[in-house]
DNA sequence: ATTGGGCATTGACCAAAGTCAATTTGAACG
DNA sequence: CGTTCAAATTGACTTTGGTCAATGCCCAAT
């Protein structure tokens, strides 16, 4: 049985809370191209990724994908729908294996309207995801292909590298594009475009580069946050 | 002086905290163009649009800048620095000419901290700008410049209105434009070409259209969400 | 070792939006 | 009632990214 007590939302928790959960939990092992539930699904679970990596979005009728957000392990999903209309805003969908933890929402909803300190927690971790979208938007509007690369590459990277650096891409490429905001097509070209501007070194998912200035002078120039951007990477 | 119980974020505040926001509330009658606070000030106050409306924005060192929101009356803003940093993560300035009001964070900190009403009240605000967010993001991916065009002004529009509309531009063009990110000369050339498409009627600010049916079947065939837009517009 | 299939890349072309410059419009003011 | 000035529009052109199709590459299954 895993303990939820180090995931930082759960702190302050009371003891029947997180012992609640660890009765309810449910543990699913995963792989590639599983949905979790659909947009408009009765939000009745939330969830937390253990490992592997998780897909929220959404689509118009025809197909089309608009990815809200892709999760790494250590962060929480579908909790959002807690309040007034309690449907799924998104899509989930697993893109890289691993475990997901599946959470009753009641017994969020029950702790929250009863303990404030989690409800402190929740707050706070909103209004970090919401700092974050702003700065998403900001990107799309100002930030051209291959800038939105780098920029990302940098949230990869651990940002108080000194020296030579080494970052793998943690899923698919094309994911990365739509991630992005862009085709796969275009996110090639921008790559390469990125590798001739600064002279990072691509060998497939793997990127290398002697130090991370090069691609800070070129991705930040175009952000109205200083690198490094604290608070991007937190997790919820 | 005015009374805050009608402002829906503070439903269930206690007397205490409703009667010393009254006494340090600070009216501010605001021309267009006033900046209110600068991007990493110290937020040591939230506001309240009584009327007018307000820009929240970002900019980067050569001056682009990036529209965080555009807030009409009845919005609070500013609110979200209340925990960790203390940093406004925007701008602030009024784009229409009206009555702001200024009121001290520590009041909303101290109620939020110890009236879990409060508290839940602001996590549904907080769930609910960012599904707004969400899709924001998500226009911006798969609208182009007329649809999203075609979704702002049906935001505008009273959206279960039958029958003929009438709408009217809030502010300039040009700031519609950035609003919805795009250029203002993109903007009059994709506005005219709404009006070929959809046929609706442009004077100066002033649309009109026989039914919103034609906008609504050019604009929301692109996006995953189905006329009407519940959620969208309510107040914080 | 061979083959199949999905991911990735590349080329050629196209469409959308941005840029720069020149007018035009219209509201506010004296 | 005219003047002024910012906002809006329009035209010509460029740039960026999207689209479609062909090909290459890598890895897993046999």
């Amino acid at each position: 049985m895993s303990s939820f007590t180090n995931i930082s939302l759960f702190k302050g928790g009371s003891d029947a809370f997180l012992q609640a959960l660890e009765t309810d939990a449910q543990t699913l092992r995963l792989e590639k191209g599983q949905i979790l539930f659909i947009h408009e699904d009765p939000a009745e679970h939330f969830f937390y990724v253990k490992n592997g990596w998780v897909k929220l979005f959404r689509e118009t009728l025809d197909g089309t994908q608009s990815i809200v957000d892709i999760l790494p392990e250590n962060h929480i999903f579908g909790e959002t729908s807690i309040f007034e209309n309690s449907l799924y805003p998104y899509s989930a969908e697993v893109v890289e294996p691993g475990e997901i933890i599946k959470l009753p929402m009641r017994h969020l909803k029950t702790e929250i309207e009863n303990n404030n300190v989690l409800a402190l927690n929740m707050l706070a971790s909103m209004a970090r995801y919401r700092r974050q979208q702003d700065r998403e938007i900001e990107h799309r509007t100002i930030q051209n292909a291959p800038q939105r690369i780098g920029c990302f590459l940098l949230r990869l990277a651990n940002q108080d590298e000194e020296g030579a650096v080494t970052i793998h891409l943690p899923y698919d490429k094309t994911l990365v594009a739509s991630r992005l905001g862009m085709q796969p097509e275009t996110f090639s070209r921008a790559l390469s475009k990125l590798k001739n501007i600064t002279g990072i070194k691509i060998q497939g998912a793997t990127i290398q580069m002697d130090s991370l200035d090069q691609l800070v002078q070129y991705s930040c120039a175009a952000c109205s946050s200083e690198f490094p951007c604290k608070d991007l990477s937190a997790a919820e």
